[in-house]
DNA sequence: CCTGAAAAATTACGTGA
DNA sequence: TCACGTAATTTTTCAGG
């Protein structure tokens, strides 16, 4: 288990392009054969760095309300009930949180609702104030592109190599560089555990 | 051609949820045959709104830089410009160009080169200003949810019905309401494709 | 990780509402 | 025009080495 090799990156490349090219193509593409690939894609699915399949649709065209940036600011302590809140909203495409506490939301919304969106959709209580700008056009590059690719270690933070173990824990994927970097983060997280129930 | 109904918005939020979801089995879902899906899901692709098949790749555990939200401020005449070369930039995922004239880009850039990283890439000459924020997480929800969902008309903006019209114009997909607003647009590109040469 | 066979899914095509 | 079945083709998955 565990690191990226260049060959995942390219076969992730090429995916993220035309995430139906078949298997064998691609297996031409970077020397591999068709089910090689399909391992390797699988494995790339447990890992959790292929969080899903699925089809970019040109909201563009589709018109339900005005695309729109919406910068809010709320209390600290509520940042991340903000992000799961806008996250959830059905308008919503996009959110972003930023390291100085302000969260960013990509949505579309209907012209002259947008007070009463931000009202219903974050909490009024911990709401400090709002920016909205209208979008006038969004580019999506799904590519993988970069340099530097590898994973890195939950606990410690090095990158994870051929040596590294990975556990799912419920639900999430973690990686770890080595099996005392696992077996401390294990024991925080039981500890963890205990104290919340 | 033409109109989205209420089954292909359901076969989209199928797909965007799992795009590798059988035809038969969403057809199951939506009271359709595996071949009648398989022949919206392409009408589909034709009409310009699945743009393409890709996958979700968490570029959290991929380390490529540190993720920043960019905002550019740029002359008002090297919006496209500026938006067309952050697009093609290797390390960014998003560009947001807002109705007021800046431009946000969102991206994984190595700490400390950020700077130099925007002078290499918005041109010099156009740029006023910027500001960056570190991303703390991001989250995309591909979902298609939404209420009113119909094509628009390029040319006047009203809805398009059965009687519309489509046509690829240099590898862009316009839709038309009626025949009229299709020869008018027509007119004014070949118009504006003249200028150009 | 490869090759080769079995299983499954997708597309093509003729027909009918 | 749109959808259905059936058949042909492609793609994926599963063995064994």
């Amino acid at each position: 288990m565990s690191s990226l090799d260049e060959t995942d990156v390219r076969i992730l490349e090429r995916l993220a392009e035309n995430a139906r090219e078949p298997f064998a193509r691609i297996g031409e593409a970077v020397d591999l054969s068709g089910p090689a690939v399909s391992d390797r894609v699988q494995r790339l699915q447990e890992a959790g760095i292929i969080r899903q399949f699925t089809v970019d649709v040109d909201r563009g065209q589709l018109r339900a309300g005005v695309p729109v940036l919406v910068e809010l600011t709320v209390e600290p302590g509520a940042l991340d009930e903000t992000v799961d809140r806008l996250r959830g909203a059905e308008a919503v495409e996009h959110v972003f949180e930023t390291a100085d506490g302000t969260v960013l939301a990509h949505a579309r919304l209907e012209r002259g609702k947008v007070r009463e969106w931000i009202e219903s959709t974050a909490d009024a209580d911990v709401l400090r104030g709002y920016d909205v700008r209208l979008v006038e056009r969004v580019e999506w590059s799904p590519s993988v592109g970069g340099t530097e690719f590898a994973l890195t270690c939950v606990e410690c933070g090095n990158t994870v190599t051929n040596e590294g173990e990975t556990e799912r824990i419920d639900g999430t994927i973690y990686h770890f560089c080595c099996p005392s970097c696992h077996s401390r983060f294990r024991e925080r997280y039981e500890t963890f555990e205990e104290g919340a129930t």
